[in-house]
DNA sequence: TGCACGATTCTCT
DNA sequence: GAGAATCGTGCAA
């Protein structure tokens, strides 16, 4: 069982690093939310890095700030969450050692640990298909029940926050190209995805 | 004010 | 592998 303790929980220091160094050291962390149902939780296993102005595939490209990014531009260790395709919901967090500059790492992928029934609930699953619950970015928001609502929240507390977990082995990891942003001319080609080896809920091999 | 499109996922072929 | 679902956002007009 988890501690109740608040002593595993990252603190601010963590995300005030440059982005591929937090993207490759989120990776083995644990995914905490909260809700009035319970608690559910799960093992990051996928990120990806996206840094700012000069990224085409970063929504504050040439440092756009709008309301949506305006997340992007605060403290380091809070949740950018945004809406896309209509239905999906991403989970991003905040992150550099530059005040002010909007880099930020997306979660792709995480492995359940607590609440499992829970999250197969959410996504309308049966207990067969814990593989499909929460391999991609908008899947485990929608098994974790998280939303705009939470955009902007401090990581460093509940109901949303992220927790200390086993390391991972730098040879177990492993880097690729960014899914889904062949839009972004040569930055597509940055090897700024990160994952955990063989790991059954990664949402897609390179 | 209108319009094209997306840091996705699911289903069907 | 292709196509649909579906709506907030950013930019042109």
């Amino acid at each position: 069982m988890r501690s109740k303790s608040d002593s595993l929980i990252l603190d601010r220091a963590f995300y005030e690093r440059n982005a591929f160094a937090v993207a490759r050291e989120l990776l083995g962390k644990v995914l905490v939310r909260e809700t009035e149902k319970g608690v559910t939780s799960g093992r990051i296993v996928e990120t990806e890095a996206y840094i700012g102005p000069e990224d085409m595939a970063s929504h504050a490209y040439k440092s756009l700030r709008t309301r949506r990014t305006e997340v992007q531009y605060g403290p380091k260790g809070h949740a950018y969450i945004y809406f896309v395709y209509g239905m999906y919901y991403c989970l991003n967090v905040t992150s550099g050692g530059i005040f002010g500059k909007p880099e930020v790492i997306l979660i792709r992928a995480v492995e359940p640990i607590e609440g499992i029934e829970s999250m197969l609930n959410n996504r309308e699953l049966t207990e067969d298909k814990v593989k499909k619950s929460t391999s991609g970015p908008g899947k485990l928001c929608d098994a974790m029940e998280i939303t705009t609502k939470l955009n902007g929240h401090d990581l460093v507390k509940p109901p949303l926050c992220i927790e200390n977990g086993d390391k991972v082995s730098q040879d177990r990891i492993q880097q690729a190209k960014r899914i889904g942003v062949d839009y972004a001319g040569r930055w597509k080609n940055m090897l700024w995805r990160y994952f955990i080896e063989d790991n059954d809920f990664v949402s897609r091999a390179p």
